[in-house]
DNA sequence: CTGTGTAAAGCAAACGGTTCCACAAAGGAG
DNA sequence: CTCCTTTGTGGAACCGTTTGCTTTACACAG
């Protein structure tokens, strides 16, 4: 049915390993045979056939995607199609392929990873989130597989890994607040089982204590990556009798729930309460009023993530090497938190 | 290195193309070989190699996805996950891979699936977009592989392909604005060479000229699918001496930026502007105020374009066959157009 | 004219499976 | 008891490439 090498070879009147080498540009193949396999193959329309470039090459030249179980409840979307993008960006310059793969539980996502890694369909994996007791990255570490996480491991020192510093972030974010005079200042959390919910709780805890202010348990709260998250936590937390003058969230999209609940119980922003989140998506700027948020470059972070894995398979020294990239993070402004001492 | 098909057929004292039985579930193999090649696969970690499978059965258990070039300038982060995750979490269901493509543009686009498809390495496509008059549909059809489209073609009239009645949806917000009262109706639409554009487009003119209004061209402009696009959108609308008092958008973030915009002009919605806008993704609940919006299903677009791709591959009748699947819709209608008639 | 070096291309064995065909053993019909 | 099925398994060819080892064909030195 397709076309073959060995159509080819046959047309051109060579033998399949000539064509192969044409393909190859060994140098060893003259000027003219060359010239003409080429032309053959444009003229055949030959295209060859990777399944069987890769079982004899054993490497195939793609990398997987492993999908948090169950994204829609835990993230943002914005977040994952931002770290896809620049995934996929790399990895196609790179020559790479990108396969998707998600799974209903754990089980379900150490057998998929186990499957395509070990059944030799893809090369490596990046992980798009960081647990702190994570079974797939057990596997792949024991395993002795070409991984990259994004985000942080807690358990092994020597893995790839691409990351924001997130206590740093959180840190700033938190200055910030306390520069512009607020003294009673909440926190927002994502899942706990998350290291990036925990590495930002200890940052703005720093903050706190580096500033001389408390920190009241009751004003931290912890949620998911969702509107709905921020939507609850408001109504808790202006309910308060010492309630927060602002709140460190740790995604913007908690913040538009923020915002609705406020709207709707008629509080002002940042009048009211001030607000800074994390992750800085587009939205962040059309909402009422624009949100100040900690840019962390998702985009790049995938993008790195993906070089990162490439390299490692490409030279396979196959000692693990500890490269921890940090990508650089900046705290963009805005009216959600310009306004110095809320009224109150 | 990796454990095969004849280590563990060895170790079982059995031929390999016994233990390929076993794995097969082939009827002639008896209950007690096929109950020692299995433990032996397990003790030895057995996982088959997937590249050589494909090679010999002439199929991947793999599908594209085609993201649209430069999917971050054009449209809407959020519809994409959501297309992606529904392909995804079908296509896992079925046992097939998914595989991410994308081009730098309309060349690109065509050799990355010409060099998939024709090299083996996936077994059919789902394009994620409509455009008016696409090289890489007509590189699909004419070289007969097996595909989806998310939307509508204008050439082809059989190919598979999952839409929403988008004349229909745009027909019914309009319909609902003018059952509000309105007269004077804008639109703003998304760039002009995406056959969603122009369907949403016909049906609110349909839906005017059936109530006998007019419709100024003045009153149409056109964006992407972009919060920009709706903040630049609304000065332009607010300066016309007739201005419209509601406006359908084709996109949820456009709207985002239309609130924005109107907002900073110190303008209320709905009270000097109705708006409905398409997609009610999660955030159109949480804006302020909450978004009244067309959803369209878009996990279950992609849900279904998955399922038809696979089974057009699974059942190899060459046969182009018709298959229009149209997810229905439904207006969800919140505080943005709620109020009957703006004072103006 | 033989011997040696080198460039260009061919042969054949993998890679890890699947599957058609052959064949032995066992069971059933006559 | 033969003969014919059925059942369970093994052997070998093949899927489309790559690649180490040869072979061929010159060119040129001795």
């Amino acid at each position: 049915m397709a076309v073959t090498i060995k159509d080819v070879a046959k047309k051109a009147g060579v033998s399949p390993s000539t064509v192969s080498r044409v393909l190859s540009n060994h140098p060893r193949i003259s000027a003219e045979t060359s010239r003409r396999v080429r032309e053959i193959m444009e003229e055949l329309g030959y295209h060859p056939n990777i399944m069987a470039k890769s079982l004899v090459s054993r490497t195939t030249n793609s990398i997987c995607i492993m999908l948090p179980k169950s994204a829609e409840e835990l993230f943002s979307n914005f977040f994952f199609m931002e770290l896809i993008r620049g995934i996929v960006t790399q990895a196609n310059r790179q020559g790479f392929d990108v396969l998707l793969s998600s799974g209903a539980n754990e089980k379900d996502e150490v057998e998929g990873v186990a499957r395509l890694l070990n059944g030799h369909r893809v090369d490596g994996v990046i992980l798009l989130y960081s647990r702190t007791d994570d079974p797939v990255v057990d596997f792949l570490y024991q395993n002795n597989h070409k991984f990259v996480l994004i985000g942080r491991s807690e358990q092994y020192a020597d893995i790839l890994s691409v990351d924001t510093d997130n206590v740093q972030a959180s840190y700033d974010a938190t200055k910030h607040l306390i520069s512009l005079g607020h003294q009673r200042i909440g926190f927002v959390s994502g899942p706990p089982e998350l290291v990036v919910s925990k590495d930002r709780l200890q940052g703005y805890l720093q903050a706190l204590s580096n500033a001389g202010l408390e920190s009241k348990p009751e004003w931290i709260v912890e949620g998911e990556f969702l509107q709905e998250s921020g939507y609850r936590a408001i109504s808790f937390f202006m309910n308060l009798p010492d309630r927060p003058t602002a709140i460190v969230l740790v995604d913007d999209v908690i913040s538009f729930g923020v915002l609705r609940g406020l709207h709707e119980l008629n509080y002002k922003v940042p009048d009211d309460l001030c607000l800074v989140s994390f992750n800085n998506i587009p939205l962040a700027e059309m909402s009422t009023p624009p949100l100040s948020s900690v840019d962390i470059g998702i985009y790049n972070m995938g993008y790195t993530a993906s070089q990162m894995l490439i390299q490692a398979i490409q030279h396979k020294d196959n000692d693990k090497v500890t490269a921890r990239y940090v990508i650089p993070h900046r705290l963009v402004v805005r009216e959600s938190s310009i306004f110095s001492v809320p009224k109150a």
